[in-house]
DNA sequence: AAACCGCTTGAATCCAAAC
DNA sequence: CGTTTGGATTCAAGCGGTT
C-alpha cells in the first residue's frame, strides 16, 4: 500500500484530503491518490497526468426524465430522483455531456485499464453507443439484478429490477487488462462467474443519512456491488478512478480492498460526507487479498454469496471439525490456508482437500466456524442464506 | 382467428404463402397476414399499409464485421480518438441500417403498438440509442438470463449469460399499449413479473437442423422466450410483425398463441424452413388463451346503480373497516359523513378521502356494510350487481 | 428471548374514462 | 382539447415496538 501510506503518513485517522486541483506537494506527474477532487469532473481530470489509472468506475447521471409525482397504492409519495444534476435539456445535451467525460476519463486511463459504467435503460444505451464511438472496446455488459427492487406501483410495466454495467477496455484489441478469472471462479464454486449478478440495493445501516435522518444521496450504490467490480478487474495497489464519486462507495470499497482511489465530486456536501465515510474504513488484512489462486473443481452455490451477504466476513477464520486445520476467508470468496508451508489459496473445496491430503473434499461440511463457543459447519450458513434469499430469487 | 382463416381457407394444411410483395387478393389496405414476405425488410414493409400491426418483435443481425480492422496492433498515441475513425465508419453503416428498418417498422405500427428488439452488447446500445432518437418510448429493458449459456472458453471475460430486449412504445406518452399485467402476475405466484427472465437457450428437438444435421440458423431463439413476449404484450387476434424472421420462431409462436403474423426474411432457405415449421404448428385451444377478466377492464358500475338496483337502500349506514368512521347513503348515490363538523356530502371516493385526510381513496374498498353481524366492503355488493348484469346481458 | 406486527422506503420515464 | 373524477395499484427489507 505504497501510495495509500503517503496520504495516511503522520495522520493515520484523518479524512481524505479535499482539493480543488492538483496537489503540488505530490511528485510531478504522479497522480494524487486517496483524495477527493472537488469540481466538474472534466476540468478536474484535465489536471491529472495521462495514463495514470488502472480502473474506472463511473455512475453518471441517468437522465431519468420523470414526469409528475408517483404514489404508492397506500397513497404515500415516492421520493423521486428530481435533483438538478439529473436534468438535461435533450438527448443531444446528454450525449455531449457523456462524450466529454468519457474522453476526459479515457485520457487518464493506462493502456490496459478498464472502465465500468453503470446505468439504466434511460441512459445506458446512449452511453454504450458513445463508448463504442469513442473507441472503447466492450468486454461484457453485466446485469445487476436487484433482490429487493422498488415495485411497479401502477402495474403498467415489468418491475424495473436491474441495472446494467458496461465493462470495457480502453482500446480495441486490448489483451493485458486485469481480470481475476481464477479467483472469481474459485469463489463461485469453481464455476465461471456469469454476466448477471444478484445483489440487494443499499439500505439499512450502510445507507448514509443527513442530519435530519434522510438519505444523504438519492442513488447510493451498495458496497457489495463495487467490491465485486474491483475484485474482478483490479488488484491491490491499483488506482481506481470514480469521476462521479457521490457518497463515496467506490472509494470506501477501494480503501477496504487496498486499492488507491481518485474521486471527483462536484457537490461539496457529498464530498465531505464521502471523506468522513472513507476515513472510517479499515483496510482488510493483506492476507485476505493477496495472490490469485489457480484452481479447478466441481459442485454448486457460491461461497462468495455468503461473503456478499455479510453472513461471512473477509478475515473470518475457518477450521476443520476438530480445530486442527485453519484457514482465512478472503474478500473474493476464496480461502487461504494459515499453516501451509507455501501460500495456498483457492476454493473451500480445494483447500479442504489440500489440508487433508485428499483428492477431493466437500468444503461445506469440512470447514467450520466458531459461534458462541461452538463449531458449526459452514453448510448451515449456506442453508441460512438460501432461506433468506427465498426460492424465487435465485432459480 | 378471422384473418388466419383467410389464408388457410381451402388449403387448411398447406404452408404459409410466400410472396414478393402485396397480395392483391387481400382487401385493399388490409395487411396480408400469416405469410412470409421474402426480401429486404425495408422494401417489403414499404408495401404494407400504415398503422396495421399490434406488436413487433425484431431480432436484427449484428455481424458488424469489425474484427479484422480492429485487431491491428495497439499504437501508442496519447489520444486514441483518431483510432475510432475506421470503426466509426463501420458503426455508421450499422446505424444507417438500423435507422432504416426502425423507421420502416414504425410506420406500420398502430399508435398503441409496442416493439421488442433483442440484442447483445455488440449492437443493443446502438439500437437502443437510435430507438430513442427516432421517438420510440422505452417501457422496459428486459434481460433474458440464459440458464445454460455458452461458457467463455478463454477465461478472459465473464460468461456472457444474457441478452437484452428493449420493449418500447411507438411514441412518447403512449398509454393504451397492451400489457397483460394481471395474467402475468397470476402466473408468477401472484408477484408482479420482473425485468429479468430466466429461460434456457434453444437446443434439442426445437432447434431446426439442415439436411446435414447442422443447425439451420445460428441464432434461433427459444419459443418459450417469444411466448413470454407475446403473452405479455399482445392478445389473441393481434397482428405480430417480425422484420427478421429467420427460422420463424416468432411466427410459430404467434400461430400457436392464435396471433396473426407477418414475417419478412431475405434468405429463401430460412424462409422455406420457417414456412414448413409454421405449417406444422397447431394453435392452442382458445380456452387456453382467453384473457381472464381483469379488474381494470371490468365495466364501470356507479354506486348509484347499487341504490337503483335495491342492493343498497337510502339511509343505510357505511363505516370504515374498523367501524370508526360512519356515513349514510343518500338517495342520489352520494353519501354523507355522520360525524363531520360541517355537512359533508359527496361520492364514496371523495368522502373516503375526506374521512382519512387523504388526497384520494377507493371508496369501494374503504367503505363497509354490516350484514349478519360481519362487515363486508361494499365492493362485494358491486361484484354481485356485476354478476346479475352479466347474466341479464347474455339473455 | 423469539416471534410478530406495523411502518417506512427504494434511480420510476407508472391510469383512463368522462365531462 | 384540457380538466375532473372514478377508482386501481406494491415487493422485499430493515427497523422499532409489542406480544
Amino acid at each position: 500500500m505504497r501510495l495509500m501510506s503517503v496520504v495516511r503518513k503522520g495522520a493515520p485517522r484523518r479524512a481524505p484530503r479535499l482539493s480543488g486541483g492538483v496537489d503540488f506537494a505530490e511528485p510531478s506527474r504522479a497522480i494524487p491518490t486517496d483524495r477527493i477532487l472537488i469540481g466538474d469532473c472534466v476540468e478536474q481530470l484535465a489536471s491529472l497526468p495521462p495514463h495514470s489509472v488502472d480502473m474506472v468506475f463511473a455512475d453518471p447521471p441517468y437522465n431519468l426524465q420523470l414526469q409528475g409525482e408517483l404514489k404508492r397504492p397506500d397513497d404515500s409519495r415516492v421520493d423521486a430522483v428530481d435533483d438538478a444534476w439529473d436534468q438535461f435539456e435533450s438527448f443531444e445535451a446528454y450525449d455531449a455531456f457523456t462524450r466529454a467525460w468519457l474522453l476526459a476519463v479515457k485520457r487518464v486511463m493506462k493502456p490496459n485499464a478498464t472502465i465500468w459504467v453503470i446505468g439504466s435503460y434511460h441512459n445506458i444505451f446512449r452511453v454504450g453507443a458513445l463508448m463504442q464511438d469513442l473507441g472503447f472496446w466492450i468486454l461484457n455488459d453485466v446485469v445487476w439484478r436487484k433482490s429487493n427492487p422498488m415495485p411497479n406501483f401502477r402495474g403498467r410495466r415489468f418491475t424495473n429490477a436491474h441495472e446494467t454495467m458496461i465493462w470495457a477496455a480502453r482500446d480495441p484489441g486490448a489483451k493485458g487488462y486485469q481480470f481475476n478469472y481464477e479467483a472469481l471462479k474459485g469463489g463461485n464454486e469453481d464455476v465461471q462467474v456469469r454476466s448477471d449478478w444478484l445483489l440487494p440495493i443499499c439500505t439499512g445501516g450502510e445507507r448514509l443519512k443527513d442530519a435530519q435522518g434522510r438519505k444523504l444521496h438519492p442513488t447510493q450504490k451498495p458496497e457489495a456491488l463495487l467490491a465485486r467490480v474491483m475484485l474482478s478487474a483490479s488488484k491491490p495497489g491499483d488506482v481506481v478512478l470514480d469521476p462521479f464519486l457521490g457518497s463515496g462507495t467506490s472509494a470506501a470499497v477501494a480503501k477496504r480492498l487496498r486499492r488507491h482511489f481518485v474521486g471527483v465530486e462536484r457537490d461539496e456536501t457529498y464530498a465531505a460526507a464521502a471523506a468522513a465515510r472513507i476515513d472510517a474504513i479499515e483496510p482488510l488484512p493483506e492476507a485476505a487479498l493477496v495472490a490469485p489462486p489457480s484452481a479447478r473443481e466441481a459442485p454448486r452455490v457460491a461461497f462468495s454469496a455468503l461473503v456478499d451477504s455479510g453472513l461471512v466476513t473477509p478475515g473470518l477464520e475457518l477450521t476443520d471439525a476438530k480445530g486442527h486445520v485453519r484457514a482465512v476467508v478472503r474478500a473474493d470468496g476464496t480461502i487461504a490456508l494459515v499453516n501451509a508451508a507455501t501460500l495456498a489459496v483457492g476454493s473451500i473445496h480445494r483447500m479442504g482437500a489440500l489440508a487433508q491430503g485428499a483428492e477431493a473434499c466437500n468444503g461445506w461440511t469440512f470447514w467450520h466456524v466458531e459461534q458462541e463457543g461452538r463449531r458449526h459447519p459452514i453448510d448451515v450458513l449456506r442453508a441460512r442464506l438460501r432461506a433468506e434469499m427465498g426460492i424465487r430469487s435465485e432459480e
